[in-house]
DNA sequence: CGTTGGATTGGCT
DNA sequence: GCCAATCCAACGC
């Protein structure tokens, strides 16, 4: 038995590396969100994806902007955006400073602070608190005031080692909602857990290079 | 400056 | 399964 170190925090190196790479080692490390009053919240990883710049897939790909600004930066910061006008999504920042590449936050499995989510969320069913990139900052409290904090060295909200888990546990597959780029399987899942966004994953497409079962 | 549609969700058919 | 909600970034003129 040797010592358990799943509650020390992930440190700016682990995100300084491609997004694809990043985003499939997220699985299975713990999120939390500290809130003003102390208040502690945590959730376990269950489902990421990753965006490049050169991917047209990404807000990174036409350059950098006002908004997709932190996307450009150093890694291990956040990257919140709104969309549909009305939802969060947020995303951790990855890759070298100056180019723009993330993984996006999907879904989680609730850990600590439950009943603080489930206020946030306004419903109970503890498999709905956060299986959904949307419900997601809903549940943790984040917004747009949270765009660029620092998750390697803030108080906010950081990342612990948790558990990684092992490829047998995880399937690869094309993210959700994009409508380009969809042969590109960048969506990362652990597969046996209930706190999905989706349940299950589309078979590969006809034309697909893709072969057989999705794989990390 | 006007238009378009989105890295979503929840409610209804 | 379908679709409205509701804002705003990006793009075209």
């Amino acid at each position: 038995m040797g010592h358990d170190r799943s509650s020390e925090r992930l440190p700016r190196s682990f995100f300084a590396r491609p997004a694809i790479a990043l985003a499939r080692d997220l699985l299975g490390r713990v999120l939390v969100r500290t809130l003003e009053d102390g208040t502690r919240m945590s959730a376990r990883l269950v489902e990421v994806e990753a965006y490049r710049q050169d991917d047209p897939a990404s807000h990174s790909y036409r350059g950098r902007t006002a908004r997709t600004d932190v996307m450009f930066g150093p890694p291990g910061y956040l990257y919140v955006y709104f969309t549909y006008g009305m939802h969060f999504c947020m995303n951790v920042v990855s890759g070298r400073d100056g180019e723009g590449s993330a993984a996006l936050l999907r879904a989680a499995e609730p850990l600590e602070g439950v009943s603080e989510m489930v206020r946030r969320r306004g419903m109970t069913n503890e498999r709905l608190l956060l299986s959904g990139p949307g419900r997601l900052t809903q549940a943790l409290g984040v917004t747009r005031e949270q765009n660029g904090i620092d998750l390697a060295h803030g108080d906010v909200m950081h990342l612990e080692r948790g558990r990684p888990v092992p490829d047998a546990g995880v399937a690869a597959g094309p993210r959700v909602g994009v409508t380009v780029a969809v042969d590109n399987p960048w969506r990362f899942v652990v597969t046996d857990t209930p706190y999905l966004s989706r349940r299950t994953l589309p078979p590969p497409r006809r034309g697909s290079r893709l072969r057989g079962s999705p794989r990390a």
